[in-house]
DNA sequence: ATAGTTGTAACAAAAAAAGTTACAAAAGGT
DNA sequence: ACCTTTTGTAACTTTTTTTGTTACAACTAT
């Protein structure tokens, strides 16, 4: 089982705002840097608009970043792009036993711990940030 | 997006298994704890066996655990159920342009940080075993 | 033998993810 | 005012994954 790819085209959509910062940025574009279908991305767009980390300009088109990249972690794309509201990383049977001791307390039980994990993994993206990957790829197109 | 109920599953199996360590444990009496099909049961019975954790006695049934409970950690039974060999928790959309500089990067780039995302995910599950859930069923249960 | 089980294939159903088509609505340029 | 480009979004399709089901051969103890 895996994340959603939304998480890692989310991420590129960023990528390709920022370092082509100099021309107007398109669904089309994006989607063609991507390898997937504009509507893909602006739906991703609406999402990351909704969590105020990007505007869309409507109509004419192109996209800014509400924020600077170093404030923008891994976690705040995750959020906007991967979950419901709320929603949690592991996924429980729904209908354990409840006539049975073992099947009446086990979501409780782990419930704590499986949230445990769910934060670490959170703290761990929010570690990372835009800022990070810009360098990267900076690094990585210099020309020799 | 979320991890597959398989490993709550598990989880839930190995909980069964000890609370009624007096009894055979047969898959139809672990699918009905759980609320689900004795086929779905025998498969995760499978995967755990695969991993070394588990022996099921064939023909006669009944389940015997491997090894002490403090000696299995949650990431022993997420990776028995839930991963293909080597697979990796995020997705990456699989075809990045290759002639955009952000295309043709963004994978490597990602590759690094989000194995480290998975890395603390994974060492928040190894820190956790399954006597862990046994003491706090244990207490859940306690007559009063 | 037979009764109760596991192991597994083959299939079905349900849910989720990803992609597609189509078009109204918006904004700027001419 | 009209045209062009682009977004926003609905509706639908396709694909993939997960979950559940049926069926039955293989196995074991009695």
């Amino acid at each position: 089982m895996q994340i959603s790819s939304r998480f890692t085209m989310a991420i590129h959509m960023f990528a390709c705002i920022d370092t082509f910062s100099d021309q107007k940025m398109t669904s089309d574009f994006m989607a063609a840097s991507i390898g997937t279908n504009p509507v893909i991305v602006r739906k991703i767009l609406q999402q990351l608009k909704a969590a105020g980390l990007i505007e869309v300009a409507r109509g004419t088109g192109g996209v800014t970043i509400t924020k600077p990249l170093d404030q923008i972690t891994f976690l705040d794309v995750y959020k906007a792009v991967e979950c419901a509201p709320d929603e949690e990383l592991f996924h429980f049977h729904e209908n354990p036993n409840q006539k049975c001791p073992v099947g009446k307390n086990i979501h409780h039980v782990l419930d704590k711990r499986l949230l445990a994990v769910q934060r670490a993994m959170e703290e761990k993206l929010s570690e990372m940030t835009l800022s990070d990957v810009k360098k990267d790829i900076a690094v990585l197109t210099e020309r020799k």
